[in-house]
RNA sequence: GCCCCGUUGGUGCAGCGGCCUAGCACGUCGGCCUUUCAAGCCGGAGAUCACGGGUUCGAAUCCCGUACGGGGUACCA
């Protein structure tokens, strides 16, 4: 491996709202460069609208980080040499780059009001021209600005865009990009509450902060050349910029409620494991170059490249995500994923787990001796709930006419459960090979094939026509409550037999 | 409208001028295995590499145009 520079790298999402997918990835993918450089993982809350601001928004973000394990070297909570690390404690540090900008003829206050701007807007449209800012703030005097002022009006500082020329700038995944500035009007700076826009503040921020790359998603890239001027006017430098492409939904529009789960502690909750969600989220606009797609996350951060990074957007596809978190659970170690379906089983009945009639803490012992014949058949954490919830409580109810398989009579069913009821009295040791060989023994003796011997045991013991591989199911349930379970069978068989008959 | 970005099977990717009669994975279909369900294994179907022009001995790969999709056009980020 080469040697690489350490990357400082901020997580800078705006607290609006729940934490989506697509935020979470730019946070990936900046985690994963910040691992794999040795540099630094940085959290920073830009907070500069008031009006949409969610008091809850933050912890949500934090809450998630920490689910996906994204640990951070600086941020809100832990500090760092740069903080504090959100917008609203460093209102000073925007306030003096727009000072500085305006005394060096970069920017102007402007007091034109909202409703001058909305009704200029609206006459463009109606004369059919493109809406926006004539620049006409430019020439105020110090005197009327004051004025304006006095009154109580709105007064913002707007930045000035060169009439003409143009900028250039060079995306890391999209090479060289350039931008017509004819095209591009005054834009503010400061707005009139005092706090900066997203220009100003993240441009501040990531040169005072040292950031190295600005990693974040391509809805950017129409504002670059905002960017780039007011380094050039600050005579700052531009940091390496990353733009990576939207995760639509499957119609190609971005994701939204109406597509589903998406932020990410309703993944959390679904039962989707945070490597399984985080590997999977990596290849939405990344790839390693191979044919390689399930990978720890050390894998991933030591493969990832920003050069590797897709220019298009990815469609999210919830079956392959399925996919991924069932791969990630068939190779989890076996203790750690046993402690992860204790949650799903552990909460209440209706969220999803045990009959309220199971007792918490549920027997940890019996989840991790079912772990190895679960892994597999379950494809989110929630799934291994009615697969052995068999285990956890007293009686089950079964429905007798289950217990007749295909290609079985009444007769074989009896057979079936009797021989059984006989052989498991006696097995020792009670365990899963020797239950295996007796059970097995009694094909030759009943005549009964194992398909036709195994139905009514499984339905009796479980009252599932689907359930977890059966001697494995047998030692965990133990002697007593097998063969009570048969018997109880077998007595609910005959007499429905009767009934049915009679 | 204008500006920007993009376009390989239903989906995610590989491909970086000849090894491509386009590879892998998800999904789908069929088979094997089998106590149910899975997992696993084997096999099949599925792509005129958006379209049209170039450049080149040779293009999915480079250039231009068109179409389509997405993004932006705020005192939101």
């Amino acid at each position: 491996m080469t040697t690489q520079i350490p990357a400082r790298v901020r997580f800078a999402p705006s607290p609006t709202g729940v934490m989506h997918i697509g935020g979470l990835r730019t946070a990936l993918y900046d985690w994963f460069l910040a691992r794999k450089t040795g540099g630094q993982f940085i959290l920073r809350i830009e907070d500069t609208d008031q009006n949409r601001y969610d008091p809850d928004a933050e912890w949500h973000i934090k809450e998630s980080l920490n689910w996906l394990g994204l640990d951070l070297d600086e941020g809100p909570d832990i500090g760092g040499p740069y903080a504090p690390y959100t917008q609203s404690e460093r209102l000073e540090l925007y306030a003096d780059a727009a000072e500085k900008l305006i005394d060096s003829g970069a920017a102007y206050y402007d007091d034109t009001q909202a409703e001058e701007l909305a009704a200029l807007r609206q006459r463009q449209q109606a004369a059919g021209q493109a809406p926006g800012y004539d620049n006409r703030g430019r020439y105020r005097t110090p005197e009327q600005i004051q004025e304006s002022r006095d009154k109580g009006l709105d007064v913002v500082v707007r930045f000035k865009v060169p009439d003409h020329g143009d900028v250039s700038v060079e995306d890391e995944v999209r090479g060289g990009l350039r931008f017509d500035l004819s095209l591009l009007q005054d834009f503010v700076i400061l707005k009139s509450d005092g706090f900066p826009t997203y220009h100003l503040a993240h441009v501040v921020d990531d040169y005072e902060m040292g950031i190295t790359h600005v990693i974040r998603g391509e809805e950017w890239i129409p504002s670059l050349p905002r960017h780039v001027l007011i380094q050039e006017a600050l005579g700052i430098p531009t940091p390496k910029y990353v733009h990576v492409p939207l995760i639509t939904a499957q119609d190609g529009a971005k994701l939204s409620k109406r597509h589903g789960a998406q932020s990410a502690l309703e993944y959390r909750d679904a039962g989707y494991t945070p490597d399984a969600v985080l590997n999977y989220l990596a290849l939405l606009g990344w790839s390693p170059g191979d044919d390689t797609e399930v990978m720890t996350r050390g894998e991933i951060a030591s493969r990832f490249e920003i050069g590797r990074i897709l220019s298009h957007p990815a469609k999210f596809s919830a079956q392959k995500l399925e996919w991924m978190n069932q791969q990630h659970i068939i190779k989890a170690d076996e203790d750690v994923l046993a402690e992860m379906m204790l949650p799903y089983l552990e909460r209440p009945e209706e969220e999803g787990g045990l009959s309220e009639e199971v007792d918490r803490p549920i027997d940890r012992s019996v989840v991790k001796a079912m772990v190895p014949v679960l892994r597999e058949r379950i494809k989110v954490l929630p799934d291994v709930v009615e697969l052995i919830d068999f285990l956890f409580v007293d009686e089950v109810d079964p429905n007798p006419e289950e217990m007749i398989g295909r290609r079985m009579d009444e007769e074989m069913v009896v057979t079936a459960l009797n021989s059984s009821i006989g052989a498991l009295t006696s097995v020792e040791p009670f365990t899963t090979e020797e239950i295996e060989s007796t059970l097995r023994g009694l094909t030759a003796t009943t005549g009964l094939k194992a398909g036709q011997l195994f139905t009514p045991i499984r339905v009796a013991m479980t009252a599932k026509r689907i359930a977890p591989p059966l001697f494995e199911s047998i030692e965990v349930l133990g002697r007593e409550r097998t063969l009570a379970r048969l018997q109880k069978g077998l007595a609910m068989f005959e007499k429905h037999v009767e009934n049915r008959n009679g």
